[in-house]
DNA sequence: CTAATATTCCAAAGAATCATAGAACAGGGG
DNA sequence: CCCCTGTTCTATGATTCTTTGGAATATTAG
């Protein structure tokens, strides 16, 4: 047992550390970066059962990470503040800078052209009014409507092969989904360039978007 | 045993968490912070067993959070890059805004006259010219010839009693030590009182002072 | 080469965490 | 009021991490 004076702050110190040290509840935070969840969502969205997913939410509640609030049977959770999703990519970037294994794992999960050849957000942002650039949210409509970079269309990946012709030829497309490590603009990326578009994914969709400060907006599907 | 596709990506994230989520290994980082050291220096600075804290620096190591380097028989610690502290600042001042325990037990450390009464780094470096200030740093000599706040005077802690007539008796007194959660500077501070002088600690010490962008001084004592 | 010192490797006991099964609880609809 | 649904609480084996004793390694001094 290590004993030195200022062993107790260094362990309220560590249990920020112990919390972020779980793959499951840092894949929970990831979700929850993307907005408000019951319990029974994130399980099914995350992919962790659902007795496990609840369990992880009682620590990350009591680290003050998420707060929650009942509405009828059911339990929304959020984060507890902006600062945790800003400390969230703090610490993916700190880490991505530091493990190969983390950019090997992620290279390897989006696939090489994903993370060679991505659009980063501060690029986009500058670009957002080039009429040259077609910018297409491959997620659900619903969470399309409930916030997307500005002027982004609404595609989800299950319509894209049928909406193609709604895709100008020429331009250059920007296509994007929600977490850091979501696969889906990938897909849609590599479903465009079969049809001979030219199409890029956008570094670490929307969650980092947010994060480096991209301005969001609301309501119904732009087009 | 918890299977999600992207769990390669999160299980190489939680290592950042794993590795800051024991006591031992965040006191070792802060002293790495003030500097490098040998295994048997900071095993004794941070009055950790020589074996455990052998151990401790593997993994730290390993998350390619520090680096060492060997000198003929010991081995020299210390921070990986830059990035390190400012993420460990980064971190402490996430949990002290979010765990009161953490706040409690860095209050009951330091006495409630350093903590509320302390002079933060910004106020300081705003009047780092002002004649009416004398800066004490009362480390052990040779940590203030390694680097120091511009200006300060080095007056260990052990000696400061004997010195007391080196002072202006009309001067605001700022006295600091080395961690962020460093005692010295409050004992010379109520050592201080005691004898009349107006005098208050430095808030984090010369590690936040560092952190947030303060210059250093090296070389003799000033005067 | 041998001795002495600093550090690390290896292994095992002890402590802490994780995942999950079963019971319990709280709102809302009937 | 009672049942149904969503969620949390309690308990437990499995696993992983921490600590530490003993052996091993490496470097310098003599």
């Amino acid at each position: 047992m290590a004993e030195f004076p200022e062993e107790p702050i260094y362990r309220q110190l560590a249990r920020i550390g112990r919390t972020l040290a779980s793959p499951v509840r840092l894949r929970l935070l990831d979700v929850l970066d993307q907005g408000e969840r019951t319990v029974e969502q994130l399980s099914e969205e995350a992919d962790i059962p659902l007795k496990n997913t609840s369990a992880q939410l009682q620590q990350l509640r009591a680290a003050h990470l998420v707060t929650s609030r009942k509405a009828g049977t059911r339990v929304y959770y959020r984060l507890a503040d902006e600062r945790v999703s800003r400390f969230l990519g703090e610490l993916q970037d700190f880490a991505a800078e530091r493990l190969a294994d983390l950019r090997e794992a992620v290279s390897e999960h989006l696939g090489e052209v994903a993370v060679l050849e991505a659009v980063t957000a501060d690029e986009l942002a500058a670009r957002l009014d080039d009429p040259g650039i077609v910018i297409v949210d491959v997620r659900p409509a619903a969470d399309h409507a409930r916030g997307h970079v500005p002027g982004a269309v609404s595609v989800p990946l299950a319509e894209l092969r049928d909406r193609l012709d709604e895709l100008p030829g020429d331009a250059e497309i920007v296509a994007y989904c929600g977490g850091p490590y979501c696969v889906v603009s990938s897909e849609a990326v590599l479903l465009l360039r079969d049809h001979g578009f030219r199409a890029r994914p956008l570094d670490g969709g929307l969650t980092r978007w947010r994060r480096t400060g991209g301005r969001l907006r609301t309501g119904a599907a732009a087009r």
